[in-house]
DNA sequence: CGTGCCATTTTGTGATCACAAAATGATTTC
DNA sequence: GAAATCATTTTGTGATCACAAAATGGCACG
């Protein structure tokens, strides 16, 4: 990807007027760059991310960068070793099973609180994502598949206007996507399947018992595979 | 409590050969006096926290301040406002039952996983200090009862060795805690009852079922009372 | 006496600097 | 030739600076 160098200058390049430097554009620049790469892969398991590497390719200043990792070491998103480097912390079996645990307990919840918000116009639109999750599996786009995926899902709980469940589950899908990510990248998406035209039919139909356990069935599907690869290879480092 | 002035002076006066000040130790310690802060009723919601003030009180600079504060809103502990600013979020029906569903979800199952690992040792342990909370509440010292509630259960949770659920479970403990002391500041803890003793007897029967019960009753009469607060106040701003 | 306006101060943000610990690579030694 | 040692570089951390936005307080005006 283009990187900004501007900032990479000897002197302080401040760009005074710049209206789109409002109140910690940077920060927020630099966090959506983290999370989205977090999501498609841009960082391996294991291998340590450096805060002027991150810095320099942004080109912002390392401060930024500093308070962002903070920020995804505090949601589990990053580990932070005892000398200070951050990494993606590997998958365990054990990781592995409570982050399982803990999706299939939350997101049908956050689902149910969600179903009283979802109109017709919303099951219409998950309607559409789903046709485009079904074309990139076919076609084994992992990073694609993902990035869909994910906006199904959280397009649903959105709804819900959850302040605490929501950025628990934000939390929970930072940490398995980059082995979701790994393992896909290995095994492909074509034996993938979802239970997604379930979810938007109780939707349609406003059934919440219904809804509650699509997701789960979404959730033990889609993990179950990501489940035998562990077991079978111990995250694949 | 007293603070350290020492890094205030006008020069840069650095501990060099301080053998306390190893790997991020200065940001250890503004942490653990913040976390303890918010358990302690030691910010009030609505008020804003000011990083200068609170690096002066600690006597450091702004700058792991920063980080911390950073870390805590990612935490849904503190709230960052459009303006910068951070403060302790406001309580609302909607987000007290959040926390409360969640809680119901996650610390059973988190009991459960520690089960296994709570010896008769433990059971002692849990004997001494639900003892105490007895004490504590009869006298009604709110701020000692909340921290040994608070000792009570994750002394039970962190035995699960657990790397998932205990960070979720610590977020939501983080961000009822300042809502609960500011309650129990008001109406005092005589009317409080909890499920300790039986949760101990269920861990020195390794009774699973129960153990959850217990704990999931605990939570229900422990919120009970801030809930019906909530209700007739609105957090009571 | 109340209200709008402006100067002042406070505050968050991003950048840069200095320093120590850790990682890295080359060199020496057995 | 392999392993240990040491110099070099890289990296995280804490501090300070500069600047703009926001909050604050005083002042003039109605």
């Amino acid at each position: 990807m283009a990187l900004r160098r501007s900032a990479m200058q000897s002197g302080p390049v401040k760009a005074a007027s710049d209206p789109s430097t409002s109140r910690g554009a940077t920060r927020q620049q630099v966090d959506n760059a983290v999370r989205s790469g977090m999501l498609t892969g841009r960082f391996i398991p294991g291998k340590a991310v450096t805060i002027r590497g991150l810095a320099a390719e942004l080109g912002v200043s390392p401060m930024p960068v500093r308070e962002v990792l903070q920020r995804l070491a505090a949601e589990n998103a990053l580990e932070v070793k005892p000398n200070g480097r951050v990494q993606v912390p590997d998958m365990t079996p054990a990781r592995f099973d409570e982050v399982l645990r803990a999706r299939t307990l939350l997101e049908p919840e956050l689902a149910e609180l969600a179903l009283p918000h979802l109109t017709s116009r919303d099951a219409k639109d998950l309607q559409s994502i789903d046709n485009d999750i079904d074309e990139r599996l076919t076609s084994g786009d992992a990073e694609a598949y993902m990035r869909l995926n994910h906006a199904f899902h959280f397009r649903i709980y959105r709804a819900s206007g959850s302040k605490v469940l929501l950025p628990l589950t934000d939390s929970l899908w930072l940490q398995f996507a980059p082995f979701m990510r790994t393992v896909y990248g290995r095994v492909g998406t074509a034996s993938l399947e979802d239970r997604h035209k379930e979810a938007i039919r109780a939707i349609e139909r406003q059934d919440a018992p219904a809804l509650r356990a699509a997701i789960a069935a979404d959730i033990a599907d889609g993990m179950g595979l990501l489940g035998k690869e562990i077991l079978s290879d111990a995250s694949g480092g």
